[in-house]
DNA sequence: TTGACAAATGACACAGTGTCATATATAATA
DNA sequence: TATTATATATGACACTGTGTCATTTGTCAA
């Protein structure tokens, strides 16, 4: 998170330097990406920099937070309408995100984001670089699983980690452009229902 | 892929120079590896690196290449055996992954290879920072569909991917020494009737 | 033994990192 | 207002790492 300094920054310094560290951010893979050219861009000292953020991955969490608290939102408000519901808090979220995503720099900046997805990072969250102890964002309690094929109650976690993971890859999918809104939906859809009703026919 | 000057080097100059790869990438992720300190182990001059290799990926690759056959040799044994079953296909890889990972150094190094996995790859291969346009490594036309709830031929892709995902990660986790094997296994195999069956009760 | 080709080398010019002593604001106090 | 204290900003510095290329070294055939 970004130190008390940056938050006393005048609110378009705050922003400049936002907008820099956006633009390089969809510019490239995270790995790929430089300090060097966020404070270029943004026209302040390389000093500076260290002094608003410890590392490139707290900035990209800054960025990140506005999404990752309105994500939560919705969860929690799906949960509450759905009765529990885990199948419609991925959906929510699949939706939520996509819709998000209309204009260009939005596209770009969130591919690169999700593209950087690591495969084994438990939570939707698509901060995956981060090293720090990484906060449950999904509290599993809260969802029904009284029509759940589950053997016991640890299980919910391993079909939301399954949930997770297929959200987000079909997030990516379409944001990298290889197919559009509309089929990712689609494919979406038949997806939760494969998780939901199987693979196998005839049961 | 090495260049034909590595493949005309002696025997024992090329393991050394594979051995302190692999050392390097069991260290630290693939990210913050260095052809530096290859080279160094492996008591080469840095422009040689260059002679032998385009790139740090190209020889991560090189070194994943037997590996690679090995489960693509797998595969092959296994639609035959199992009359194209992909589920016992996939099972399959990933015993005798978790299986080949006895000694400490093949699970340092095969850990930090898997877990820098990025979601959205689409094959088993656990190779994903490879730029190339990739070989589809997985023959879908093999797989046997009359049992699948499938809407049309490409959906097997669909339910591959998803296979390949669960599976990759799932190995990640036991490499990464989170859960033993012997869980591991157990939780796999709840997955993967959780994927056969659907994850939804009465139907 | 010479010449021709292949292979090996490390210095070089770059790009990027994080730090730190110093300079410059800003605010507080007398 | 002048003075002092404190917070913020700066860029030079020492590092680590990159990929290249002119030059050197090795090998083998004529």
């Amino acid at each position: 998170m970004p130190t008390e300094t940056f938050y006393k920054l005048a609110k378009d310094k705050q922003e400049k330097i936002i907008n820099s560290a956006k633009k390089e951010f969809s510019r490239v893979p995270f790995s790929e990406t430089s300090i060097k050219n966020i404070v270029e861009e943004a026209g302040i000292a390389r000093g500076s920099f260290y002094q608003y953020f410890d590392t490139k991955e707290d900035l990209l969490s800054y960025i990140m937070k506005e999404y990752l608290e309105k994500l939560n939102g919705i969860m929690e408000k799906t949960i509450e309408k759905s009765n529990g519901d885990i199948f419609e808090v991925f959906t929510k979220m699949y939706d939520y995100t996509i819709l998000k995503c209309t204009n260009d720099e939005d596209i770009k900046f969130y591919r690169l984001v999700f593209a950087n997805i690591k495969a084994n990072s438990d939570t939707i969250v698509p901060i995956m670089h981060i090293k720090k102890p990484k906060e449950e964002i999904i509290d599993y309690e809260k969802f029904n699983t009284d029509n759940l094929n589950i053997r016991k109650k640890e299980d919910i976690k391993i079909i939301g980690k399954i949930l997770a993971l297929i959200t987000k890859t079909s997030i990516a999918e379409v944001l990298s452009g290889k197919i559009s809104k509309k089929e990712g939906k689609k494919q979406y859809a038949y997806k939760m229902n494969l998780l939901k009703n199987g693979m196998l026919l005839n049961k």
